[in-house]
DNA sequence: AATAAATATTTGTATATACAAATAAAGATG
DNA sequence: CATCTTTATTTGTATATACAAATATTTATT
């Protein structure tokens, strides 16, 4: 059944989740082939782009809560892909040489969800769309 | 920090993912009373309209998966506020006393959650934004 | 009628996520 | 300097969800 043929479809809880959920499904796709997932892969990223990052600002930077970081960092620590140094009560995440050879592979997975997406809604639809509901994250408490 | 300040703002992934969280955590605040969450909240409210539904429709109306159906209604059970009729190979779920009583209060979760959401982004505008997404999400595979 | 295919549901298992509590370190205050 | 408070991170536990396989039933086919 498509969403706009639910009674919940005018329910901002129901199509935000549905809506969710088949991005999810679509940016899985891409990321299959790489053995991780997206969470995991924009983690990565992250750390790629920023040797020595903490959890604190991977928490804020993904708007996840701090124990989920713990767990998605677990998760790339045991594929070898990052490694944490412990410095006091804090700790720095470095992306390890393995990690760093899966770049092209992680931007053609990320070229490949982006080019899916904005073939079916278009591409000024797909950024619009994407900054609005950013916009009106935002907002909300 | 705010979704448009992360680095991720502009995909869709990130952006569908963080909204989809931040609504359902609005929506879990005014079910919370209840004693359910917002999903299980959901699939009762069309048990109660529709007396007898199977599995299968659930499924089909929540866009969940059949598993996911079967483990919410599971709950419900356990709550005492749903009890399926099994007859062949079909299930048919009905809402109890205990349920129908909760009618009232449900009401009050529905409208206390739409009233907050639609005073932060605007009656139109929260309007709006669920048919589009519902819109996009159908367009998604 | 016997077997094969399709359908409905449940179960086993895995995942991402969160909250609350525990731990540990750093900084502030008396 | 000793204690208190704040901050950073991890751990224990719980939840919602999905996929794949198992089960059970119905329908179709020969």
């Amino acid at each position: 059944m498509k969403t706009s043929e639910s009674r919940y479809r005018q329910c901002l809880y129901f199509t935000s989740n549905a809506f969710a959920r088949k991005v999810e499904k679509l940016a899985l796709h891409y990321w299959k082939p790489l053995g991780f997932s997206p969470s995991h892969a924009y983690l990565l990223m992250v750390v790629l782009q920023e040797p020595g990052v903490q959890p604190t600002r991977l928490a804020n930077e993904l708007q996840l809560t701090p124990s989920t970081i713990t767990r998605l960092i677990e998760k790339l620590e045991e594929q070898a892909l990052v490694t944490r140094v412990l410095d006091g009560k804090t700790t720095m995440v470095y992306a390890t040489d393995k990690a760093k050879a899966l770049l092209p592979d992680m931007q053609a997975a990320i070229d490949g969800f982006y080019t899916a997406y904005s073939k079916i809604l278009g591409p000024e639809a797909s950024c619009a769309l994407t900054q609005q509901i950013a916009t009106v994250a935002d907002a909300l408490p």
